[in-house]
DNA sequence: GAGTGAGACTTGATTGACTCAAGAGAAGAG
DNA sequence: CTCTTCTCTTGAGTCAATCAAGTCTCACTC
């Protein structure tokens, strides 16, 4: 279930990507947090190897995302957030009040999943579907 | 089509919204130019009325996309934008080269036009599509 | 039409996510 | 081991957006 560092190398390495302790770190943090914003990630970071520049879990974050080994979603209004599960082309369910992030299967699981009605003359190669609502915690708790 | 200052007038006071000259002329703007970023709201309201601060730029657009008058769309690694078409439940299509974004009908047009298919206890509201791709004129011109 | 009070706008500072740039350091090929 | 290239550190900077306090004005009431 949880990968191994050797499993977080070898993604690396057939990305052509360079072995670093940062970036295994940061593989692993997105791994344990999900949905996880930069802060989150620089701070697990930190917690493993100690100090790691903002600057640095920035690039990485970039280059993994570049890769394909995380996938970055940015719901409206919320700060970037990263993720280790790609590839399924999963989507996402939103928490309007408190701003919770969810994973929703996607019933086709190929990319696009939609077909738009009329594309526009666009070349579409990705349906991206945010559901917005309230999470279990905030629809039960009336907004104070 | 285009609608009047006094249809505006309406709309806003429909709303329970004072009217003010800022307030028409933001309408004004985001009606004529869909998808515009602040900044170019911010541009045209300054065109048509004179020197306008921005924070009653953003205040308006605020006070307007909560009052349902207005819709605020922001796709990753892009600044807010607006538009007036609302209460259709359409979707968009955004080039990932150069950022336009052009409308997609929903085929369904009620919220939510699609439902999870396990909703993770969440009470959902609406389903909000992004279609990703390539814009007419870049898919023809290779990226340089 | 004048008074009044809440809501709207102006001004100016501030936040905070994110980026840029230059140099030091480490990974990996030969 | 050496060298090249990519990665990380350090520190400054950008920009959309927000906060705060004071002034103004819209629109209701008398």
């Amino acid at each position: 279930m949880v990968p191994t560092t050797t499993e977080y190398e070898r993604l690396l390495r057939d990305s052509a990507l360079r072995v670093t302790r940062p970036r295994l770190a940061v593989l692993a943090a997105v791994d344990a947090h999900p949905h996880a914003d930069t802060d989150s990630v620089i701070a697990a970071v930190r917690a493993e190897l100690g100090e790691v520049s903002h600057q640095a879990v920035y690039d990485v974050l970039r280059a993994l995302t570049g890769a394909g080994l995380l996938r970055r979603i940015q719901p409206s209004g919320s700060v970037a957030r990263y993720e280790s599960r790609v590839g399924d082309n999963h989507h996402h369910v939103v928490c309007r009040s408190c701003g919770t992030v969810a994973d929703v299967d996607c019933a086709v699981g190929e990319v696009p999943c939609l077909t738009a009605s009329d594309d526009q003359g666009f070349e579409i190669d990705e349906a991206e579907v945010i559901y917005w609502g309230l999470c279990p915690d905030c629809s039960t708790a009336p907004p104070s």
